[in-house]
DNA sequence: CATATTTTTGCAATCGATTACTTAATGTTA
DNA sequence: TAACATTAAGTAATCGATTGCAAAAATATG
């Protein structure tokens, strides 16, 4: 069968060294005009491609980054991981992907796994398991890999991340709601051992506090980011004696969830309560009544963490530095929240 | 600074060689238990982690293998990859992907890129931009690496294919526009460049015929798989003298665009008008309306272009058998096409 | 034309792991 | 205890590309 062709394959042909073949195909200054052009050609036409393992070897360098996530058939992963391709792609790089379907044993796995392929770096968004302690990443620190967390993160020292402002987007989304003349705003929460839903959870209640509103701790509950969660919880909330008049949410899904409740009990959205999920998911801007959300300009995010990485390889080793990059996050406003036109 | 522990370093701390500990760690019968557990100890206690590339270029076998889609934040080819991982992790794979935005450029760049690294196989959808010679994949299949396209195939010797019956999927979602009482049905198309494409062309205008209804090429419109050109297709269909009373399109976004339209009119769905889309995008479930369509199984299509090549890399190599796997699309029935309830 | 200088090429080690082949160290048997 | 079998460990080559150093060839200089 047809072997691949190595520089060893065009030495012999050319009665030369495979040394002098590498510097041909490597411009390297040190070689004859005419010698680099025989080899150029005879590369072509013997079909020559490099084996980057045998250079990612002799280099140290693979040039593969890993990326791990929760999950990649969500928008909003997959878009994070288009960002961080379009910006390491130009660069030389490709991406190894690994899914943690929120399992602490795989997430485990996939580090360690990457770890053994030599990757130049990891960019990783956390799974929602609980982290006893930081040893997993202070071990890829040790390897002198850059870690770098996107949307969930964690603190550890030496580690990068790129977030977005979570605090906030939840904040501008409950004033959004109080300014619309909702007043008794609900929250559908979601784990709170991750900073994201922490976030959410606290710029909720600070704006509820700040606009004078009572915090009412019985108008917050957990939920996974399902459609079929959000509706049980959205049943709790209307089975109230006093039941909320706007729900905020921390997930489209489950946003959604509490939208199709709503209507099945004949009430009107927005005009008897309104509803704000987050992630600007796409059907949040394709259904018959738009869901206003918050967006994670998820693109952004992966470019980000993509440019991050690459200062953290391209500046010496010898400084650790680390950046916490936190995004804007962006309120776009649509019908399920829009009271006053 | 620390640098990666290898298995030499073990063996200079043990004073034994480097083949001893690497038999050991590779449970090899020919070592003494002593040893193996003593190699075994230093190796955790050194934080040893096997370099792959090392191992990979020694061996031949990279244990990576490269997928190539059109883009990866779309439900569908997010759902096939999620597939393909599932079936490939657990037989120690890991997966490198790439993007084609169908460009013919990035796909040739990112097969060559994937040759480069060693990948033990490439499992891709291909992009469509006009493929004139089919010397790209000739090339790689020279290579003795396995090729398999998934969704949008190419009938090419020696390349196996995972792809669902377009033609039958496309005839049974017309059949049951027809079965519901629609008379003048119109097609969303899209590139014919594409099999798929033709494929549900050709199964939706056989539907007609076997019908006994007319076939009028005028009701055939190609439109890429966005919303917004869903809208303006439709448009140029209600303005029609005679417009259509049903729309089979080839996308479920275009689907969604003429839905949207329609509604402007004033139309009713599926009341005047019925529509079917194509993929089971989560949104038709989704919408208010929820919207017909044609599901295509993305996870399984992974699963079956994975198994497919661990058949390949696993049978013994001098035989190249190829594979033509066809899965059977189901038609998910809902409300934008179902009049008679 | 001889020597000095610069170019061009070859030699050999290296990256880390694996493995056929040897050698050394045990154990077994008569 | 000698002769042989078995087991354990070492030697060295290999995978493909790169690169410091040395050798050879080409060119320049006096």
């Amino acid at each position: 069968m047809n072997k691949k062709t190595t520089i060893y394959d065009i030495a012999e042909k050319l009665n030369i060294t495979a040394a002098t073949v590498s510097r041909a195909l490597n411009n390297n200054p040190k070689i004859s005009v005419a010698t680099r052009k025989l080899v150029l050609d005879t590369a072509a036409e013997m079909n020559y491609e490099q084996n980057r393992l045998a250079k990612a070897l002799k280099s140290g360098k693979s040039f593969n980054v890993g990326v791990i996530v929760p999950r990649i058939n969500t928008n909003f992963f997959g878009s994070v991981i288009r960002g961080i391709e379009e910006e390491l792609y130009p660069e030389g790089y490709h991406i190894i992907i690994c899914q943690t379907h929120d399992e602490k044993e795989l997430e485990l796995g996939n580090i360690n796994s990457l770890l053994n392929l030599q990757v130049d770096g990891i960019l990783m968004s956390i799974s929602n398991t609980k982290h006893d302690n930081n040893d997993l990443f202070k071990n890829v620190l040790k390897k002198n890999v850059p870690l770098i967390f996107f949307d969930r993160s964690k603190n550890i020292p030496g580690v990068s991340s790129v977030t977005i402002d979570d605090f906030k987007g939840a904040y501008e989304a409950t004033q959004h709601l109080i300014d619309q003349g909702f007043k008794r705003i609900a929250h559908i929460s979601n784990d709170q051992k991750l900073e994201i839903f922490k976030n959410r959870y606290a710029g909720y209640k600070q704006a509820l506090l700040d606009n004078g509103l009572e915090f009412d701790e019985s108008l917050v509950l957990e939920s996974w980011s399902k459609v079929e969660q959000g509706k049980e919880v959205a049943k709790t909330f209307l089975d109230m004696k006093n039941p909320p008049d706007g729900i905020f949410s921390s997930s489209d899904f489950s946003a959604l969830g509490a939208i199709q409740e709503i209507k099945e009990r004949g009430l009107r959205i927005p005009e008897d309560i309104g509803v704000i999920g987050f992630s600007n998911e796409p059907f949040t801007k394709l259904m018959e009544l738009t869901i206003t959300t918050v967006d994670q300009s998820p693109i952004e995010m992966g470019k980000l963490a993509a440019r991050v990485f690459l200062e953290e390889v391209n500046n010496s080793k010898r400084i650790r530095s680390e950046r916490k990059v936190v995004l804007d996050p962006e309120l776009i406003i649509r019908q399920s929240s829009l009271r006053n036109k």
